[in-house]
DNA sequence: ATCCTCCCCTAC
DNA sequence: TAAGGTAGGGGAGGAT
């Protein structure tokens, strides 16, 4: 049998195996899905924190014709943080259309170490093996059959005193404290394993894919009829049943009736926080930011599972597409919850598409989704708490009252811990007692906008509409968790970490902003240790920003302004328990001029004035730490430029970009100008005057091109020199290989070609190898399949690369169903029918690439999600025949 | 009166 | 051990 699998092994891998000895990291977890082995390529982008080793592996358990422990080839890197990550290979690669979760199938013991688990996997391979491996692994296999196997989960609930931790668990040894002391990427790390990130970022993420939906060519149920006299417009909120477990359960349908909940660790500490909890732990209950100890004191045979964050992004996708399928107007609330605006002739029943849109969820998810029917979003909403779990609920307009009446204030969007004890002074409890407030009073207590939503809310009016489109007014980061810092360098350090997750997140949405928001959390006096285990536990947060002339998402401009204010607090970076940094006033970036000119702007400033540029414009208002900084230590707009030291280490006046010159704000150029003693603003005026006397044929792409060889030229010059040298902290290709983790395939299609070919130039060689001529990409999808192949050909390039590099490009306008449309579907399959073909043997990983691109662009046309759901049961069936079993994407 | 900054609160 | 983020809205109070 394993003869057969390293045979198998080696006809599939065969080209990654040799990508591997040639050095690149790839990291990889064996999982017996129909004896296939999956390997992926070390991008973090695609890793989830999977383990990450080093090639070694693969070529040494060939030649020893066994499966060696991975462990000792794990990368250093990774092995403190990577290890204590749950496995999540099952979600790579699936079993006959059902997505089983086999790792986090397997109930672990803490003890138990992820090498042997693997073993243990592997053994159900070898039902009758013969082999050494097998023999070797059957020990251990019975070991985890008596402790841990999926059937233990059955007779689980008889054990009442035993707490179940389901989730790949490293050995303990190899963890170590996790904090900005001990782990020099902790920012990095910290947002890969943070839920509340992730509850976050999804909200965004959902908002902007349904932007590129809009945007594209498809949208359907889009009332046709626009006789609205006889339609009633009827708001749906969907909301998934505690989702976190919903999912990581979904394919355990016996523990749908057992108390199972949601967290990071199941250490006997239990100071682990849960995340949610379903519905049977709830009614020990158990609640969503509740210590494991004290859930556990609560329900001692509660089932812990670790986080699956692929598998959420999996479900959540699945919602909402399942969501636009039905609905135009859909306004994402987060990965699991979303308003829809329908409009419905008098006669219809709202409640039939509710019940139809709550089916397809579970048919398809496995999971169970809550509706709330309403006139409006609030009502809706409402009507959603009363409908859970795995319900639905309407209010029509002549019972609102009625339902309102006993309804508890805290109910109400908007009414937290804060306005309900506020309320509950004043002796209102109910939406019923709230009525009989004046809105004069209501607006005297909680200020004019709360006062006057209240009003309205406990009398079931609210006049916001359902929008699919939201503008996004701030972008930022924080860490109030793990944060301790010694000295100023580890603060300094830190915050250059979190400027360049900023930075790559800004980039990442295509914006810059003005106003940069410095947040500390700091100990509060006489506070001690936090309860929870590197908490920030009681702290006094103090917020300082800065409004800059120009907008900004470089990292060494933002840090330079980070720095800056943090070093105006003034603080004992030892008290320090929490920071955030946060861009407001977002402007769109230039995608014309962005790259070239922020590369020339870095390498002028870090040539010209090492020191950092100054803001110009700086404001600070009053609050408690204000005393602390002497006005004296605010720079002002002058204070830095007239440092004429600087001047000796200014580059040559033949060495400026002319043309960026120009386009600075006007106080930097000002600035840039004294530097060079005026004489910039003469060179200026005499170019001018002699453009104005050449003729104005200049192509703008003649000049795009001058300003790619003055760059160049700039670069060449300042790259060996010291100069570049102290740039390179600032350079992107330095924040790159590590937060890629954080950037969204679909947000990176999105960028604006010059951004996008930017990042991609910093990914490894083989990805990248082509940009795409203008003439090439000119009616390419409208061709044969063989064009397709010729122009793959021509360019050298996989047809991953070129999805990633033409995303823009793939989504054409196109009418569905007209013969274009026809043509190019059919063209397109056939092109795609043969490519599998081809690479189904020599390069899996390049197929999953393309379909995962695919996925992500099919949101955006309706042209391409069309060409994908053609071709995806193509390669399904080709991975069926060739491996057995399901490339999950 | 209006804008701005520094908070606080809320929701997921 | 554990991963207490993100973003919007709005109030208080100062600056203009």
């Amino acid at each position: 049998m394993l003869s057969f699998f390293i045979k198998k092994f080696q006809l599939c891998y065969r080209n990654i195996v040799y990508k591997l000895k040639q050095g690149m990291l790839l990291f990889f977890k064996l999982g017996i899905v129909h004896s296939v082995v999956i390997v992926l390529f070390e991008s973090r982008a695609f890793s989830h924190g999977l383990p990450v080793v080093k090639p070694d592996w693969i070529a040494d358990s060939i030649a020893a014709n066994t499966l060696l422990s991975w462990v000792p080839y794990q990368l250093v890197e990774h092995a403190v943080t990577e290890t204590s990550k749950q496995l999540k290979l099952s979600a790579f690669f699936s079993e006959k259309g059902i997505s089983r979760s086999h790792h986090q199938g397997i109930l672990i013991q803490n003890e138990t170490s992820l090498s042997d688990k693997c073993k243990g996997e592997s053994t159900e391979l070898t039902l009758s093996g013969t082999d050494n491996f097998s023999q070797e692994n059957s020990q251990e296999s019975k070991h985890i059959d008596t402790n841990d196997e999926l059937k233990d989960v059955k007779s689980e609930s008889e054990e009442d005193c035993s707490t179940s931790y389901v989730a790949g668990k490293s050995s303990d040894h190899l963890n170590r404290p996790h904090s900005t002391l001990t782990d020099p990427n902790f920012v990095e790390n910290y947002f890969k394993y943070s839920r509340l990130h992730f509850i976050g970022t999804w909200r965004n993420r959902y908002r902007k894919r349904f932007f590129n939906f809009l945007s594209g060519t498809g949208s359907k149920n889009n009332n046709p009829n626009n006789d609205t006299e006889n339609l009633r417009r009827i708001v749906i909120h969907i909301d998934m049943d505690c989702f976190f477990v919903s999912v990581v359960i979904r394919n355990f349908p016996d523990l749908l009736d057992k108390p199972v909940a949601v967290c990071h660790s199941n250490n006997p500490k239990g100071t682990a926080e849960i995340s949610s909890a379903n519905y049977p732990a709830r009614s020990y209950g158990i609640k969503a930011g509740m210590f494991v100890r004290d859930a556990k004191a609560r329900c001692p045979h509660l089932t812990i599972f670790s986080y699956d964050f692929s598998a959420y992004e999996e479900v959540a996708d699945q919602f909402y597409s399942i969501l636009h399928k039905h609905c135009k107007k859909v306004q994402a609330v987060s990965c699991d919850e979303a308003f829809l605006a329908v409009s419905l002739s008098l006669n219809d029943n709202p409640e039939n598409i509710a019940e139809i849109i709550r089916k397809e969820i579970f048919e398809t998810t496995r999971c169970t989704a809550s509706a709330g029917i309403g006139e409006n979003m609030l009502l809706a909403r409402l009507a959603t708490k009363s409908a859970k779990p795995n319900g639905q609920c309407f209010i029509p307009l002549d019972k609102v009252n009625e339902y309102l009446d006993k309804l508890p204030i805290s109910a109400l969007p908007g009414v937290g811990y804060n306005v309900e004890e506020k309320l509950r002074m004043k002796e209102v409890e109910t939406c019923s007692q709230l009525r009989t407030i004046s809105k004069d009073v209501l607006q005297k207590d909680l200020g004019s906008k709360m006062g006057d939503m209240l009003w309205n809310y406990c009398r079931g009016i609210d006049h916001s509409a359902v929008e699919a489109v939201q503008e996004t007014k701030s972008i930022g980061a924080e860490v109030n968790w793990g944060v301790r810092f010694k000295d100023s360098k580890d603060s300094e350090n830190f915050l250059m970490n979190l400027c360049k997750e900023v930075s790559l997140r800004l980039h990442g949405c295509g914006v810059q902003g003005r106003t940069i928001t410095l947040k500390v959390k700091v100990r509060k006096k006489g506070a001690g240790e936090p309860v929870k285990y590197m908490g920030c536990g009681d702290c006094e947060t103090i917020s300082r920003s800065l409004t800059v002339p120009g907008a900004i998402n470089d990292v060494g401009s933002l840090h330079r302004i980070a720095k800056q204010t943090f070093a105006s607090f003034h603080l004992d970076v030892k008290e320090v328990r929490g920071v955030g940094l946060k861009l407001s006033r977002l402007e769109l970036d230039n995608p014309s001029r962005k790259g070239i000119e922020e590369s020339r702007l870095e390498l002028l400033f870090s040539s010209a004035t090492r020191k950092g540029k100054q803001p110009v414009e700086q404001s600070c208002s009053t609050n408690h730490s204000r005393e602390d900084a002497p006005s004296g230590a605010r720079p002002s707009s002058s204070s830095a430029v007239s440092q004429g030291s600087n001047i000796s280490e200014l580059p040559p006046l033949s060495h400026i970009d002319l043309d960026v010159v120009r386009n600075l704000p006007p106080e930097i150029f000002l600035e840039m100008n004294g530097l060079y003693k005026g004489e910039l603003r003469k060179i200026l005026e005499s170019q001018q005057q002699e453009k104005e006397y050449n003729s104005e044929s200049v192509e703008r792409k003649d000049c795009r091109q001058q300003d790619q060889e003055i760059s160049t030229r700039m670069q060449r010059e300042l790259e060996p020199s010291e100069a570049s040298c102290s740039k390179s902290n600032y350079c992107k290709s330095d924040l790159m290989p590590g937060s890629l983790s954080q950037v969204d395939f679909s947000i990176l299609e999105n960028l604006p070609d010059e951004v996008r070919t930017d990042i991609l130039k910093q990914l490894p060689p083989h990805r990248v190898e082509n940009q795409f001529p203008e003439s090439s990409k000119s009616n390419l999808s409208l061709g044969s399949h063989s064009k397709w192949f010729e122009m793959l050909r021509v360019q050298n390039c996989l047809l991953s690369e070129f999805l990633l590099s033409n995303a823009t490009f793939l989504t054409p306008n196109i009418s569905p169903s007209s013969e274009e449309w026809d043509a190019i579907v059919v063209n397109s399959c056939e092109f795609m029918k043969e490519y599998i073909r081809q690479k189904i043997e020599s390069d899996i990983e390049e197929l999953y690439n393309c379909f995962r691109l695919l996925k992500r662009l099919s949101s955006k046309s309706s042209l391409l999600l069309e060409f994908y759901d053609r071709t995806l049961p193509l390669l399904q069936a080709s991975i069926g025949e060739h491996y057995g079993g399901k490339l999950h994407l």
